[in-house]
DNA sequence: GTCAATGCAAAGTTTTTGCATCGAT
DNA sequence: ATCGATGCAAAAACTTTGCATTGAC
């Protein structure tokens, strides 16, 4: 939980996440990664994003926020706020109540590389 | 390209698009829709969007429009206009050049039943 | 003949599951 | 003994590639 809810890493894939536990000790195989991800996700601790790369990432349940995705070097952040007008033109019908929002573009050090 | 550019019908996955052209007589093998999609992805006529189903979807290329998806029944429309406010309130440093946007809830069939 | 398009099968990724084992109560 | 957590390997779902063949010019 610790891990994902750092401030600065946000959204790890699976993959990520085992690396930094391994990193940090904590002997778990995938698999218990996995299904401790799962299960948080279904008691409501961990969300699921995706942010267009193909895989899954999580993140510690909070606030909605959006995120800033580096198209060169897939560094990712979260929006300090969200752009998206609270009132959303659906056609009629829809009853809608979530949004997810990828904000893609060039990182502060690849924008200047 | 007929198929991609319909009205109704948005952001096909690779199978979808297979099956939709072997309805229509079309004989190709899966290959080979993935490599026409590639190539006209390459061309630019072709876009690919990711709308957290974890499979990529193609629809034709055109201007900027976001999604609608139902959670429910997979269903998926483009929105009407979009909800995003031109000036992102980008941390800096970031070079920002584009976003994608899923909104989702229940369509009006899934909302009603 | 040449070169691109095609089909099939196989490999690559990522996610998920089956199953036997280990551990605490 | 029981029940959940764990590890490993295998299965699934999707995407991509290798390679031999076909087809158009």
């Amino acid at each position: 939980m610790t891990l994902l809810a750092g401030r600065r890493v946000h959204a790890l894939t699976l993959t990520e996440l085992h690396e930094a536990l391994s990193r940090r000790g904590v002997r778990a195989s995938f698999s218990s990664v996995f299904r401790a991800v799962e299960h948080l996700e279904r008691e409501g601790r961990v969300a699921r994003v995706d942010l267009g790369d193909g895989r899954s990432r999580f993140e510690a349940a909070g606030p909605h926020h959006d995120h800033l995705r580096c198209e060169s070097c897939g560094r990712i952040e979260a929006l300090p706020r969200c752009p998206v007008t609270v009132d959303p033109p659906a056609p009629r019908g829809w009853y809608l109540h979530r949004h997810a929002l990828v904000v893609s573009g060039l990182c502060p050090g690849c924008a200047r590389g």
